[in-house]
DNA sequence: CGCTAGTCTTGGAACGTTCCACACGCAGTC
DNA sequence: GACTGCGTGTGGAACGTTCCAAGACTAGCG
């Protein structure tokens, strides 16, 4: 005997016409076009919808209208550095948001060394009826493969390599937020304010970094690293020594990092070296003295990529393919004088 | 003229048939019952399907074999708390094991006052196969839902309620990482080790307990409070004027806490103060000098609840519905003397 | 009263797959 | 030579929905 009792088997769009004493059609028109009905038929129906607890079908309703209401996102695997949580936050929004709209969230993973790996095979599939790409760091091969392939998509991350692209896409104004953390410093009172970044090879990174450069005064005090603690911790050391009294960090890793040195050197953050970081990340929160850091907007940068996709979806050639969101300063002890 | 080109209709059972010159249940029978076909036949078919690039349709697939080959996550908020990252270590171990077998995973939401807002419509829909729920935190309504439903599903998170019921479960033994914790401690030479913990009321946060209590000589340093920083912080001051030396706590959130006390003191965690957290959160890797922390193998629940959820699939009735892993811990400079 | 236009409702067909019952060819057996 | 059995392969039907063309009914008009 099957360990869970056979249910009752789930009502049709015939159980439910029937019930109604109406056909099928009436039904699905009740749902799909209800402007169709006389108002009071629609009426009956709907009741009769309620009482059965009918739902229809998502595997039929998808055979025969060719869409399956579901988003495919490729769920990387858990970065090392402190823009792990972010996903999860964008994650949620975006279910959250597209959830709303009647479509559902499809992960799926590929090899980690193919980025087009799992695509084609939803797409073949008729699995799903766009994707949401959020991995557009280094070059973005999925836009050329999805965009070749003819399957509907927008990315979270801009086209770095051609700036006339003209897929839909979302992302989030870097160089403001280096300029945010870099003024704030400076309005703090902070005299030779760092850079601590990633390598020049970074876009992300470079973006943010032209933020701090344009406000900059001391545009020797900069260091680029790996997205590491450890490494860090030793180019704030040296920055230190060459006389900076702040930092403005492209990562709170590398944020955390120069934490640590002041740590070293019995330093306090914010009285006597500022710092700021990027993400606002669990850690920033949570660490002494709360580390200041440039936030995101993940949550909207969800919405919009939802209402870009009904767009790419509804075929409406969009005038603006490219959306720029403004990240926010918060404000925490480590900058705090 | 719509933004993405008219692709090529994607081939079906039909067309690869035609093409290898046999019917479309010989097709289908290559995919699904490779046996029934004689070894060159299988070859040719095969062979065409590659060519083709075939991939059956889910829809169709799914309408009639009533299975869709999808799991259904309820993804919650984001929460406060330290676990914040560890869900997407989760969610990636579960979507990529699922994979493995073909299964995807379906996120959605729900109200957030509602725990079993969500779960009905897709099984109304017959949208998933099964659910994996994992906020079984205070509680379980949604097992006692869907099981009266006829849902297949398995938690993360043991029926604390009901120690004898039925359905399949994993949980990671929070009493073994609390002794763990104090352990290690205590070998490391701290006398009197105190416990920060979450009230009461959470069985999660009784369970870690009972393993400091197992070890610990002062049961009377104990403190209980919210998953909060600041919370805990004075309760730290509280226990370290009362005696403490060395912290096992309930989670990172609090532990941090603790660090913050110290810092404030002038203590330097490891040296002067031991401190351990649970979960291994990004902030215990990045904090200065690093938090000793119990990580619970969420990569190994993932695998285990899938296996788990095929049993529950092929209606194999399980000898054991609960399978309890052991946490490990990872011991930083917070703990070392 | 018959005809038309309009509104609402209907049954048949189709989406692409798998289940089912059966047909075919070929041994081996009586 | 007919019968059984087995290994392979086939075509019809069904899953539950939406599209389509056409039917039924009402009201309005000549």
């Amino acid at each position: 005997m099957s360990r869970f009792a056979a249910r009752a088997s789930a009502p049709t769009l015939s159980t439910v016409a029937d019930a109604a004493g109406v056909s099928r059609q009436t039904v699905s028109n009740a749902l799909n076009n209800p402007e169709l009905l006389r108002p009071d038929t629609l009426a009956r129906v709907r009741r009769v919808i309620d009482e059965l607890g009918y739902t229809p079908n998502r595997a039929a309703r998808s055979l025969r209208t060719r869409s399956s209401h579901l988003i495919g996102v490729r769920h990387e695997p858990p970065q090392q550095g402190t823009s792990e949580a972010l996903l999860d936050r964008f994650v949620h929004s975006l279910v959250d948001t597209a959830g709303r709209t009647g479509h559902h969230v499809l992960l799926f993973t590929g090899e980690p060394g193919d980025p087009l790996d799992g695509y084609d095979e939803l797409l073949r599939a008729t699995a799903v009826d766009a994707f949401v790409v959020t991995d557009t760091y280094a070059g973005t091969p999925q836009a050329g493969f999805l965009r070749e392939r003819g399957a509907p998509f927008v990315t979270f991350g801009r086209p770095w390599e051609d700036p006339d692209a003209d897929w839909a896409w979302v992302d989030v104004d870097g160089a403001a937020g280096g300029r945010m953390a870099t003024h704030h410093l400076r309005e703090a009172g902070y005299q030779r304010i760092a850079w601590l970044g990633w390598e020049a090879t970074s876009r992300i990174g470079e973006d943010r970094r032209s933020g701090w450069q344009a406000l900059a005064t001391e545009r020797r005090l900069m260091a680029r690293t790996s997205d590491n603690v450890d490494a860090a911790r030793m180019e704030a050391h040296r920055l230190i020594d060459a006389g900076a009294d702040a930092f403005a960090c492209v990562s709170d890793t590398l944020a955390l990092g120069v934490l640590h040195a002041c740590a070293e050197r019995e330093l306090t953050p914010g009285r006597d070296i500022g710092v700021t970081g990027f993400d606002d990340s669990l850690a920033a929160q949570v660490v002494w003295p709360g580390l200041t850091s440039v936030r995101q907007p993940l949550e909207e940068v969800a919405v919009r990529l939802v209402e870009q996709l009904h767009r790419v979806l509804a075929a409406k050639p969009s005038t603006d393919s490219g959306v720029i969101l403004a990240p926010t300063l918060v404000v925490r002890g480590s900058s705090r004088r």
